[in-house]
RNA sequence: GCCCGAGUGGCGGAAUGGUAGACGCAGCGGAUUCAAAAUCCGUCGCCGCAAGGCAUGCGAGUUCGAGUCUCGCCUCGGGCACCA
């Protein structure tokens, strides 16, 4: 009996898979389509545990689906645009595309090893220029369509490099390489009209029924749809033009609680009070740090009393105070409010720091109305009672307050009811080089003009250099340079590029038609369109997935895809990320410095480098490359295969849950796959036409695993597949039954397990007999007949604990069940003979006996 | 700060509101072996000699019955629009 031993079967069938083309997608008109997709992964040059898992997951599928009678197709490709790049170039020389080619080209050496079911015909890189080039020609349409546009937006700005900064590379509100006081400013950027698609966007969530509901949640939260009231007040002593505020409320029942009015340091009366120095001074301090909404609110909150009143739209003689405030942002609404402390908890820590008024407009249905010492914020479903209300009943919900002051002020004339979405344009413009430039050209005469289609790819140029901080682009001698498309005079490139995000929300139209002169091919779409399965990491539950929504939608209006293509992913799983340690040092200006768990030695107290110098050691989170705590699966690979390695990934943990990466368990795997290795062996030697015992056990055995494997994979429990299968193959091995029984069962596992483990499958497949390769062998179908049991064991609790079993027949009428569990011995002890007061029998299921 | 999740033995986890701990790992006992590795068999939540009791992050509640549903907390994770 020879040794398992997978670095022997493992290239010998993937070569006889390509040799077959078992893994080409073919538009096969007499089949059903089967479009699996996972995220494309960011070529950082490693593959890590996530990827493994990421990547079986979709090759299970795959799989699964092809030995279902599927024409499958499985592309993979490269989300290859983005900072890490320039950040390789700036610290190690270099050229981020020679960079990012090297890493696709490590990291396709890596994942071929795993035997996956890709059709890499398909390839793409999103920085091929025969790919960027068709994202230009659709910006240039959706640019004619009107969903492009130009305007003002604020970035991270490090006055010391003269540069824009990614969220990321502001630490603690200073720049990650000058260490410089971030400071937001303003340019003009490019940006894609999302927000038209605020409700389409919103609404169409109730078809994707094939989504998990948190991630619909989640960008239903996104979107923000809110029904308020908009209204303006009118300022004593604003500056002309301001003479009145608008300002926007979702909670317009609490008018009588108004406290105060604020506005964002951005809104345009801040910006006309800067004349005053004290104003300018307190919003430049309001500019100070980063962009992030995270980083806004949870600043201090700090507030400047302009001097300025607006009155109060149900009491002229009442009046507010105007305060800028930092927590008021110029995105949403009208950068306007009016505060009310005892309903708002911001509201009332900025009241209680500045000693304003703080009233209760409503109470606890049974509460007093008393001085508050947080503010009072029930859910709107609850009924409160109104003791400042103007509007609707005294006792009433949230809910209905809020309409009937709508009503109200609709009423009176003093404001409309009007619904907002927090969802806010798509800005799409980076100061950067190694992304899909914007193909536009600035023309001194003609203005902005869009560069001629045939003018397209407009590629980058090589010859950048990296020894400064700031957009290559911008100082390359003569990249910039060209005609005006438009009257031909000289003209400037745009020098921004798009957002990754943008070479990521079409990728899956472009694998339909990889190599196309154009964007995407009508008849392509049509067949292979829409994605059936997509699967990816839960980080991108709002931003790629939505963005991917719109993109497909105005692909639709510039005519690339068709209608049914618009929500482009039909069902979504999103895995759980493989999680680990992260290890930091810090340097010189104490700035983190982390490290790669093979750089780390573990000691009994904690970790130390290689060196000697103590690590701190950060709890587990998301694998990143930011913070290099990520696990190489290559060692594992060759140490054990990558049959280990699919499985190990698949058993341990169900698929939507994070995983904590340790490197105890490939053992475990790798032996069950070196029993299977010996079992099979073992019934390969059995002789022909031999005679043995529990036949129809076996065969029942075997119809319940393949129940049970197919529900596992159609569910995306691969970890209770795996578990049947472990049982399954414990079965046969203790089975003594005729060697065609035996073949059978083992032939079924060898299917069964051929999705999670194709190798080891398909060797076992080729020696018990199996017709052809076991990859494109049909999926075993269950006997009903073999499924049902004839009897079944019935606990039986007594006030809800369990203290008997029996077993009876499983059609047995409900009142012999109670009959005999009354009877029982054990039930007759417990009961002492206690009157039963009811007996509960679930069939099937349970009995309980309440006294 | 805001939005969304997760929390079950020593560990990963299983459980249409119906026997909590399937399956695997580790541990323990045994067989085999000169011995070990490997392999195989058995055992394995905690307390208790046992009967039994206690157990699904914490606290309430609904129910004949709650890991599962409701409310309030705690801890950890993801996202927050320029990381991908």
């Amino acid at each position: 009996m020879s040794r398992y031993d997978p670095s022997l079967i493992e290239p010998k069938w993937q070569d006889a898979w390509e040799r077959a083309g078992a893994f080409t997608a073919r538009r096969d008109p007499a089949k059903p389509k089967y479009y699996v997709l996972e995220m494309f992964p960011y070529p950082s040059g490693r593959i890590h545990m996530g990827h493994v898992r990421n990547y079986t997951m979709g090759d299970v599928v795959a799989r699964y689906k092809a030995a279902q009678g599927f024409s499958v197709l499985h592309p993979m490709g490269w989300d290859a645009f983005g900072m890490p790049a320039e950040n390789a170039a700036m610290e190690r020389g270099g050229h981020p595309k020679d960079w990012t080619y090297g890493n696709i080209a490590d990291m396709k050496a890596q994942m071929k090893p795993l035997g996956l079911s890709i059709d890499w015909s398909r390839e793409l890189a999103t920085c091929d220029p025969e790919y960027y080039g068709q994202q230009q020609a659709m910006f240039l349409d959706m640019l004619e369509a009107g969903l492009v546009y130009r305007k003002a937006a604020v970035v991270n700005w490090d006055p010391v490099d003269m540069t824009v900064l990614a969220n990321e590379q502001v630490i603690d509100g200073k720049g990650w390489r000058s260490g410089a006081a971030v400071e937001r400013r303003e340019l003009v950027q490019w940006f894609f009209r999302i927000s038209d698609y605020s409700e389409e966007l919103l609404s169409a969530l109730d078809g994707l029924t094939n989504w998990p509901e948190k991630v619909r949640l989640m960008q239903a939260n996104w979107i923000g749809k809110s029904r308020g009231l908009q209204f303006a007040f009118q300022t004593v002593g604003a500056p002309e033009g301001f003479e009145r505020l608008e300002v926007y409320t979702t909670r317009p029942d609490t008018l009588m609680g108004a406290s105060f009015a604020a506005i964002s340091p951005d809104h345009p009366l801040a910006k006309a009070l800067e004349t005053d120095p004290k104003v300018a001074a307190f919003v430049a301090e309001c500019r100070k740090g980063g962009t992030s909404a995270e980083e806004i609110e949870t600043a201090e909150k700090i507030g400047y009393d302009t001097g300025i009143r607006v009155k109060h739209p149900l009491d002229p003689a009442w009046e507010l105070p105007v305060w800028i405030a930092n927590f008021i942002l110029m995105d949403y609404g009208t950068g306007a409010i009016f505060g009310c402390p005892a309903h708002d908890q911001r509201d009332f820590d900025f009241a209680s720091k500045y000693g304003l008024p703080i009233k209760a407009v409503f109470v606890a249905e049974a509460a007093e109305d008393a001085p508050l010492t947080e503010a009072f914020v029930p859910m709107k479903s609850e009924r409160v009672r109104y003791v400042r209300g103007f509007a609707g009943e005294t006792v009433q919900t949230g809910e209905e307050a809020v309409a009937a002051a709508i009503a109200h002020a609709e009423r009176h004339g003093y404001g409309q009811g009007v619904t907002k979405y927090r969802l806010r344009d798509w800005g799409i413009s980076r100061q950067r080089y190694w992304g899909c430039p914007i193909p536009v050209v600035h023309c001194p005469s003609c203005g902005v003009v869009p560069e001629k289609k045939e003018n397209l790819p407009i590629e980058l140029p090589y010859d950048v250099s990296f020894d400064k901080p700031g957009n290559p682009l911008d100082r390359h001698p003569t990249w910039r340079d060209c005609a005006c498309p438009k009257c031909g005079q000289p003209a400037k490139r745009e020098t921004d590029t798009m957002d990754t995000f943008v070479d990521s929300s079409w990728y899956y139209a472009r694998f339909t038609a990889p190599r196309a002169k154009t964007p995407t091919v009508a008849e392509e779409a049509d067949y292979w369109m829409n994605v059936d399965q997509y699967i990816g990491g839960i980080e991108h539950a709002i931003l790629h997935l939505l963005y991917s929504r719109f993109f497909a939608r105005a692909m639709h209006r510039t005519g690339h895809l068709p209608a049914k293509a618009i929500e482009p992913f039909n069902a979504l799983f999103t895995q759980g990320m493989v999680t680990h340690e992260i290890y930091m040092t810090r340097d010189a200006a104490g700035r983190p410095v982390y490290h790669l768990p093979e750089e780390v030695v573990r000691t009994e107290t904690g970790a130390t480098l290689k060196d000697g110098t103590p690590v701190e050691i950060i709890p587990s989170a998301k694998m990143s490359k930011s913070k290099k705590n990520v696990v190489d699966p290559m060692n594992i690979i060759a140490r054990f295969g990558a049959d280990t390695a699919r499985w190990f990934v698949m058993s341990d943990s169900p698929p939507e849950r994070d995983v904590e990466w340790t490197s105890a368990g490939a053992e475990a795997a790798f032996k069950h796959l070196s029993r299977v290795w010996s079992l099979c062996s073992r019934i390969g030697e059995m002789p022909e036409g031999h005679k043995g015992e529990g036949d129809e056990e076996l065969a029942r055995a075997t119809a319940r695993a393949i129940d049970e494997v197919t529900k596992g994979i159609e569910g995306f429990a691969f970890n209770k597949a795996i578990a049947s299968l472990y049982a399954f193959t414990n079965t046969i091995a203790r089975a003594n039954a005729s060697t065609a029984v035996m073949k059978e069962a083992i032939r079924t596992l060898a299917k069964l397990m051929s999705p999670m483990t194709p190798h080891i499958a398909e060797e076992v497949w080729a020696m018990q007999g199996g017709e052809g390769l076991c990859a494109q062998a049909p999926w075993p179908k269950a006997d009903p007949a073999l499924l049902v049991d004839d009897t079944v064991t019935l606990p039986i609790q007594i006030n809800g604990k369990r203290r008997a079993e029996i077993s009876v027949p499983k059609d047995m009428a409900i009142p012999e069940v109670e009959k005999l569990a009354l009877a029982d011995e054990d039930v007759v002890r417990f009961l002492a003979g206690q009157p039963v007061k009811k007996i509960i029998v679930v069939p099937g299921r349970i009995i309980n006996v309440v006294v």
